[in-house]
Parts: C-alpha cells; sequence; structure tokens
DNA sequence: CTTCCACGGGAACACTGGGGTG
DNA sequence: CACCCCAGTGTTCCCGTGGAAG
C-alpha cells in the first residue's frame, strides 16, 4: 500500500510526456558533429594542422572571439578530426585541451601536460624546471607531435607570461617530439599585453571568431534542437526568440543555448507538454537571478561584508570609496572579524564591480580628491537574504535593524 | 599652484600544502 | 624524524599619481 503509494509519486511523473530526448546536446558544453556557420573558421584550422599529418610541425594558432562564437567547440572540433586521421595514417599526434581559467599556473599545467604522458608528476612540491625537465624527457621519447589547445589564454597571461614563453620556445630542447599551440582569447586586445617574443611566435595564424547574428543562431538552435528536444515539442516562436535575445547579447550561442534549455526544463516542471515563448522569457529571468545568486553565494567572506556594507549606508547612489571602508570597518565589528586593509578592500570593490554585482566609476573631485563612486546593480533583497544565510555575517541582519532603529546618530570609526 | 583622497602598481611577507634529503 | 626548498595565494606596506576645487 504505502510502497505503490510511494511509487505513484514517480509514475505520476513518468505519465507527463517527455519534452527532451536528449538533454546533454543542448549544453553549451557539448561538442556537436556539425558546427554551422564555422566552415570558414575549420578549414583555415585545417589547413594550418595538415602538416601535422605530414610529420611537420604545424604553426602555432591564435583564435579571437567573444563568448559564445564557437572557438572551443572549433578547436576541439578539428582537434578530435586530426588526432582521428593521424592514428589512421600511423602517425603519433595527440591534441590536449587545456582550460586556462581552471588550471591557470605554470606549474600546474606543466604538471598536467606531464600527467597525461604518463609521468607521474606530485600536485605540488617540486621546482618547476624539474617538471619541465621531465615533461621534455618523457614526451621526447617518441616521435610525435602534441598540440595544446590553451583556452581563455589570456586568464593564464594575466599571472605572467612565462608559462607561453616556456612552451613556445620548448621545441629547440625537443629532438623527436614537438609542440604546437593553439591560444584561445575572449579578449580581442589580448596581444597588446602580449611580450614581442611570445606575439610574434604564438600569433604566426591569426583567426577571427565574429559574434553570431539572429539568423545564424536560428540555424544553431535548430539544429540542436533537432537532436535534443522531441518532435514537435517546440512552439514556432521559441528558437526564434531565444536567438533574437542571444543575437542582443554579442551573438553569445552559449547564451541561446541555455535559454533553450532552460525554457524546456521551466516548461517541464510545469507540466506543460509544449515549450512556449512565455517559457523563454521566464528562463531569460531565472539565468541571470541564478547567475547573481551563485555569484553572491560563493563570495569569500570579506567581499560579501564590502557588498553588505555598500547596501547598508542606505542606498545612497554616489557612495565613496571611504565611506564604504568606514561601513565595512562597523561591520566587522559587528561580527567580530578582523578588518582587512583599505588597500586590499579597493581590491574587493573592483573585483565586485568586474562580477557587475556594483558599478563604480573613477571620479576626480577635485580638492575633494579622487575616488570611486559605487552603486549597487542587483536588487538589495536578494543580496541581503544571500549574505545573512552566511552563518558568521547572521548578526548583521540584527545589526542594522538597530542601526535603523538609531538612525541619525554618527557612526563613530 | 596647492591640496586632498584614494587609485593602483609593486615589493615584501605570511601561510599552506606539498616535495626531497640526511 | 627534522629541516629546508618550492609554488601559489592572500594580504600588508609603501608610494607615486591624477586632476579639479580652492
Amino acid at each position: 500500500m504505502e510502497a505503490e503509494m510511494l511509487g505513484a509519486i514517480f509514475t505520476g511523473l513518468l505519465e507527463v510526456k517527455p519534452v527532451f530526448k536528449d538533454k546533454e546536446v543542448l549544453r553549451s558544453t557539448y561538442t556537436p558533429d556539425h558546427l554551422p556557420h564555422r566552415e570558414d573558421q575549420i578549414k583555415a584550422m585545417a589547413y594550418i594542422l595538415v602538416s601535422a599529418l605530414r610529420g611537420e610541425t604545424p604553426s602555432n594558432i591564435m583564435i579571437y572571439g567573444k563568448t559564445g562564437t564557437g572557438k572551443t567547440a572549433c578547436a576541439n572540433f578539428v582537434g578530435r578530426q586530426l588526432e582521428q586521421v593521424a592514428a589512421e595514417q600511423g602517425y603519433k599526434c595527440s591534441v590536449v585541451y587545456i582550460n586556462g581559467g581552471i588550471i591557470d599556473t605554470q606549474y600546474r599545467i606543466i604538471a598536467y601536460l606531464a600527467r597525461l604522458f604518463d609521468k607521474d608528476v606530485p600536485m605540488t612540491g617540486w621546482p618547476t624546471d624539474q617538471v619541465y625537465a621531465e615533461f621534455k624527457a618523457t614526451i621526447d621519447e617518441n616521435e610525435q607531435i602534441i598540440i595544446v589547445i590553451l583556452d581563455e589564454i589570456d586568464r593564464l597571461v594575466k599571472k605572467g607570461d612565462e608559462v607561453l614563453y616556456n612552451l613556445l620556445r620548448i621545441n629547440s630542447d625537443l629532438k623527436r617530439a614537438k609542440i604546437s599551440i593553439i591560444g584561445i582569447s575572449n579578449n580581442l586586445q589580448f596581444r597588446e599585453f602580449l611580450d614581442p617574443r611570445i606575439k610574434s611566435s604564438l600569433g604566426e595564424e591569426e583567426l577571427l571568431f565574429p559574434p553570431y547574428d539572429a539568423t545564424q543562431l536560428v540555424d544553431i538552435l535548430g539544429e540542436r534542437a533537432e537532436i535534443g528536444f522531441e518532435q514537435g515539442v517546440l512552439g514556432d516562436s521559441v528558437i526564434p526568440l531565444c536567438a533574437a535575445f542571444a543575437a542582443n547579447e554579442h551573438g553569445d550561442a552559449r547564451r541561446a543555448l541555455d535559454l533553450l534549455r532552460v525554457a524546456g526544463e521551466i516548461a517541464e516542471r510545469s507540466g506543460k507538454a509544449n515549450v512556449e515563448e512565455e517559457h523563454v522569457r521566464q528562463a531569460q529571468t531565472k539565468i541571470e537571478s541564478d547567475r547573481i545568486k551563485e555569484i553572491l553565494a560563493t563570495l569569500p567572506t570579506h567581499s560579501k561584508l564590502v557588498l553588505y556594507s555598500v547596501m547598508s549606508t542606505g542606498g545612497k547612489p554616489h557612495l565613496t570609496t571611504g565611506e564604504v571602508y568606514r561601513a565595512y570597518l562597523n561591520c566587522c565589528r559587528a561580527t567580530g572579524m578582523s578588518p582587512l586593509t583599505q588597500r586590499r578592500v579597493t581590491d574587493l570593490i573592483s573585483e565586485l564591480d568586474m562580477l557587475g554585482i556594483i558599478s563604480t566609476k573613477i571620479v576626480n573631485k577635485g580638492r575633494y580628491g579622487r575616488t570611486k563612486e559605487i552603486s549597487m546593480m542587483v536588487p538589495q533583497n536578494v543580496v541581503r537574504s544571500i549574505i545573512t544565510s552566511d552563518l558568521r555575517l547572521k548578526v548583521l541582519d540584527s545589526y542594522t535593524q538597530s542601526r535603523q532603529r538609531t538612525l541619525g546618530e554618527e557612526w563613530d570609526v
């Protein structure tokens, strides 16, 4: 009896006609077998990389383009094909993908590479030179070509371009193996920051991935929807609307896919058999608010405190750093945390700005110095609820309330 | 021309989690 | 075991700099 009832909650759900056939295809991490509107770039890459199939080292490639323009997908796609053909022809050629946003230090990259070629290297502890030496020795045992795809290379370089420099000149130390690099950058001004030596060698070949326009996005979504959704569940205007939203934001295919997938999820959860325009609109707001909640929840404690301080000063639109810092000191006292220096807090403020949670503008107020004007970019209630759900910061809740009671009294520093 | 506030670069330091060596 | 080396991260300390109000 009870088991039946328990079963019933699932059978009830199973009776709802599924919306998705294969949700994986609708994720932006999935590499499809066909990439519409990127034929030119793929051909260009193939043309450069084909020398690997003749046993020569291909030129290094730099790929530029904003997020969601298919850079990663194309590079992986071409890489996979190259590996396959090389294997058929009896060449040893491996394509390695590294995301510079995740593996982001010199040591970790080389250690990761070494481990891929079955060389045991500890996570930490060794001098970097030693890891280099071991890695070089290992790969040089075989005649082979290694192509390293370095995604988000701009993030990597921010922490020092030594890695790139070392990787680029590694070939001169190698007898049998050769390494060639495909760098992928979201930032079009990336090359300006580079050391000229690196620039010339890394940018032997450059490819530009322009943003997709709305009609191209429709094609992309169409192909994926074909595999990802059950037949006939998508309303006619769903795909064009997703495409239009994403096209408005620099033609981001990742965004378009997210919209489509989340719209599907929303429809499914509300028990609808079809996905309609309204679900896309809901998806649009859901994605944005999820993103912000996620960012807020994972903020380090002191960043949360700084953000709270910005908010607690009463939503004045043009706060200065000094005011925020004073409020921050009070918050620290209320929570019993030891405060950071103002220097550090300005950095935290800049980080919050970068994340789009607050917006800042540097202004010169003449006689009254130079500062940042700071204002909130997200609703206060969201911030308050998430920040006070952090155990260590719970006291702030009652703190602001008591502060409001005594509003008007000066805050002592 | 001076003055003011904080920006933001850079060096130095502390600390962590992991080596290897005697 | 003790001891020192290494990379990496977060922080503090120091300081030159900007530019309009006064």
